[in-house]
DNA sequence: CGGCTAGTGCGACAATTGTTGCGTTAGGAT
DNA sequence: ATCCTAACGCAACAATTGTCGCACTAGCCG
């Protein structure tokens, strides 16, 4: 995958590990006060105590950056929520969507960011959502497990992009002021939508 | 509102409307060559034969330029579509949607990206979708009138965002393969949690 | 026709951004 | 302990990006 990585399977040595942890916390820390906006790799280089060019060769871009954060994020294992309905889940995880969209700094929006002029950011983006959707697949599960959903199947991933979608539809693209009640809201429609059939696989 | 509508206003003249005009142009052109990637304001001013620092000037950025592209496509009058059926209506807005999308250069990408870094691009992405959205309100109705949706008030704006959320997502989020029967099962989705009640404002 | 000035052209400049070649260092291997 | 080389530091460079002051041009108005 991506350099970092190849290059830490080959020489995952003190110094290039300390250096990776360095320039990493450094991009969370510049995330943390300027934003997506100010995130530079001259101003991360210069934090982490490291020079701009290791950073450019070992990380390209500052989607690079972003894309590598993100997957030393992956490593901590994210549980989907577990409310005991599936619109209590939906919603549940659509506050967690709306909250990671409008904390500041939001990661999640400077990898969207990052992902319109940086490949790695995309491709970054692209498994991260991927994963996501994984594991959400569990809720549906439950779902027909508790006979919430109808016995035949329900194809989740379209369950889910219908629950959450317009969570970010709202906020990235419309860019209007966050809806409290929107994360229910849009749980609840596609649930009532899943129940009637509309998501069964044929 | 844009500092190019301003100038226009208090001097409309000919060259001044003839260099936003020849500018405006030079970005069309540069978007279908280079598509967002490559489109620059020193290569739209040598293209436009025009000097950097007048596009500097009065559009400010990359973002402002396609602000007043899109304020210029603005001025034809898009309609929304008419098939007959709510589904059917949902479902031509979300191919519509697909295609801006895919077609390359796609204009709507390429606002999407300057928005994450200018504020005009910003502004004139949430204008747009404002006007989208009043605009569709008459699907709503239309279905309302022909007894499609239950009579009692339906949000159109939820509505809408319902059905053609899931397209963005998909295509400009998860950057998957387009599926090209997204579009109608997202409406058809859509259309079935509001008979549900779903978008009833309560 | 002749003056006024918004808007443009021009060049010089500063700041930022990214690249390259080369010497040095540190960590892994024998 | 010693060698080897991946990875880093460094400096110099090129390219890009954005700004500023000033001259000038063209459209508007009397």
């Amino acid at each position: 995958m991506s350099d970092a990585t190849t290059a830490r399977d080959r020489r995952p040595g003190g110094r290039t590990a300390r250096i990776r942890a360095q320039v990493l916390d450094a991009v969370r820390a510049e995330l943390a006060e300027g934003g997506h906006e100010g995130l530079t790799v001259e101003g991360v280089a210069t934090r982490a105590n490291v020079h701009r060019t290791t950073v450019y060769r070992r990380w390209r871009d500052v989607g690079g950056l972003l894309a590598d954060v993100i997957a030393a994020a992956g490593e901590i294992d994210w549980q989907p929520p577990d409310t005991g309905s599936l619109s209590g889940d939906l919603t549940a995880l659509n506050e967690e969507i709306q909250e990671s969209l409008l904390v500041r700094p939001s990661l999640a929006r400077a990898l969207m960011a990052a992902s319109f002029h940086s490949e790695q950011a995309a491709r970054a983006q692209t498994r991260l959502w991927a994963d996501r959707y994984a594991q959400c697949g569990i809720l549906v599960e439950r779902a027909v497990e508790r006979g919430e959903l109808p016995a035949r199947h329900t194809d989740a991933r379209s369950l889910l992009m219908a629950a959450t979608a317009p969570v970010y539809h709202h906020l990235v693209l419309q860019r209007a002021d966050p809806d409290p009640r929107l994360p229910r809201r849009s749980a609840v429609a596609a649930v009532l939508a899943a129940a009637a059939g509309a998501f069964s696989a044929d």
